[in-house]
DNA sequence: TTGAAAGCGTTACCAT
DNA sequence: ATGGTAACGCTTTCAA
């Protein structure tokens, strides 16, 4: 197997040459360092533009010991939710002039060290470990030495790891006080399955919101599926619609179950918004495609891509490890399922 | 602003002490080539595994001029139909040793040839360009002197540039063909606009199909929208319903344009998929969560993405530039809206 | 079969 | 203010 012969390049040595100066000096010019005059600046920084000379980073890297890109390894590349999340990290580091090497792991730990040691010798800068399934918390930071690390969309604990997560309960509260100042008097709430950690957050910020607004929390109300997926929510639906007296509103704990739950509504008849609304959370790509467009508490997940691009960066820069959890404010998308 | 100082790592020089040999000796017995007896390869490769030694990749890229990484640039990086492609790119480069280095471009030219140039200074080794966006097309190759391309969801009839696009018309065949062997004989289509070559390619098939079948191509049966928006499907749904004889199928040149039919058909009274089977195209996210879930002609986006990698690798590798234009079959995904 | 030395393109130190 | 030289970690002649 042959491999093609790479192009030639300009290099630092030609731009001297044409201005007239030594390597060293054409370097020191370049990188706007002092100690050299204006006119000679001047001369190599012509030449430079002449001969269309870029530095080549891999030289640098070698030299600076720091290349310059992170590594983004990703348990689940075609989940809906990681795509946005690497539009974050990827605004928030190429404004640094830092890329982005991508990695699928698949969830699976083998591969995930295979991955990180790739990266490991590629020198990264630093990796953000993007979980969308639950993950032993705290293995990969063995291999990782002395290269930062961000967690995004899951969480650690581990000294001086920090993550960066949605806020589940505030998002919950958002969408619960919506459909309060909408007037809703008596809101439900369909929760996903137990023992989860964000079907916890999100119910207690329901409970919170309504409490709040001096309202009780009722237990008759309240609905949990089995499982997340939509016909499970259609289900609850049908519970929901067999009450004695239909509640105004209901919230969902995913837009999925929200789903399941306007087509039981639809089937017996009742309209949505006007005799119930419906509000999700997650904001699916296919929430807006709904024929009831789903009034829904999105997750940031751009921001929490910028967020944890942004800790990165700050901790390679300035070595500042805070093993904090970060959890970006949800915000919410009103569509017609929970009217006007 | 400080830079961190990295970590300490092994070198190859470490291990030819440990070993007892010279550098050069190490690195021979470590890339498997001959003139180096057993013993020492041996001794090499202990003394290897002893200090958990893996090759500097920055260094071997400099000495090698090839990075072993490729760069992707994407026109949208949060658009839904990347990220499979992104998965199917990553997949084939990973086995062979490759990395993906990702860009996004906004689809501005100025970014893209900003992203290009930083890609070239990295030395990548092949670039793959990633339009969702209709782009100039020819307008990336000028700046990318000898560094092999590979086109993809978008094409170029640059000569020495590969494209991978989906095979639209095929596609359009399998979707007529379906509905066919369900035993539905008065089959419409709802068109996207018109002057694109999709919209045409889509129809093309359509038409092949039926005359194939020995049935003739009906323009009262064919219905064009303005948009491709869910709403322009709705308003050919309405068309549609007030034919004098209801078709007993529907194919649509997107999954957009379904949903909207199917809306009208629904609030007609009509049944999906007993009185009017409904077919769409693309495979969108949404598709498969609505209330009766859409038989679709997907997108190949996987393969398509795999064979772009392969290509690029073979391009790198082989020097085989051809300039053709590949289109990967489509597939059908059958769900609930034309039945069983 | 082994090892010394040169070189990849850059930056940084230390002279001048 | 400028330039020679070494060094980053690796691979690859070339000589022994």
């Amino acid at each position: 197997m042959t491999l093609r012969n790479p192009s030639t390049k300009v290099t630092i040595l030609d731009v001297a040459r044409l201005a007239g100066v030594s390597k060293s000096t054409a370097s020191k010019a370049l990188n706007n360092q002092n100690y050299v005059s204006e006119a000679t600046r001047q001369r190599v920084l012509d030449a430079a533009q002449k001969l269309n000379f870029s530095p080549n980073k891999v030289a640098q890297s070698l030299k600076q010991k720091r290349s310059y890109a992170i590594g983004l390894i990703t348990d689940d590349l075609e989940g809906l939710f990681t795509t946005s999340m690497l539009h974050g990290v990827d605004e928030a580091i190429i404004s640094h002039n830092f890329n982005v090497i991508l990695c699928n792991s698949f969830g699976d730990a083998a591969r995930e060290k295979a991955r990180l040691e790739m990266l490991l010798a590629r020198q990264i800068d630093g990796v953000i470990l993007l979980g969308y399934k639950v993950r032993e918390r705290g293995l990969p930071a063995l291999v990782l030495g002395d290269v930062p690390v961000v967690y995004l969309y899951q969480y650690t604990v581990l000294p001086g790891v920090p993550s960066v997560i949605p806020d589940d309960f505030g998002g919950a509260i958002m969408g619960t006080q919506h459909l309060l100042e909408l007037g809703r008097r008596r809101i439900a709430f369909v929760n996903g399955p137990p023992h989860y950690e964000v079907t916890h957050l999100r119910r207690e910020g329901y409970r919170h919101a309504l409490e709040t607004a001096g309202k009780p929390y009722d237990p008759n109300l309240v609905f949990t599926s089995r499982k997340w997926h939509q016909n499970f929510g259609y289900d609850a639906g049908k519970q929901l619609r067999e009450l004695a007296e239909l509640p105004d509103a209901v919230f969902c704990a995913s837009d999925s179950l929200a789903i399941g739950v306007m087509d039981a509504l639809h089937e017996s008849g009742h309209r949505v918004p006007d005799d119930i609304a419906v509000v999700g959370f997650d904001n699916r790509p296919y929430s807006a495609h709904q024929r009831r467009p789903l009034t829904t508490v999105a997750l940031p997940l751009k921001a929490m891509g910028v967020l944890a691009g942004e800790l990165l960066i700050d901790a390679i820069m300035n070595e500042t490890h805070e093993s904090v959890v970060h959890r970006v404010p949800c915000y919410l998308v009103r569509r017609e399922s929970s009217g006007t």
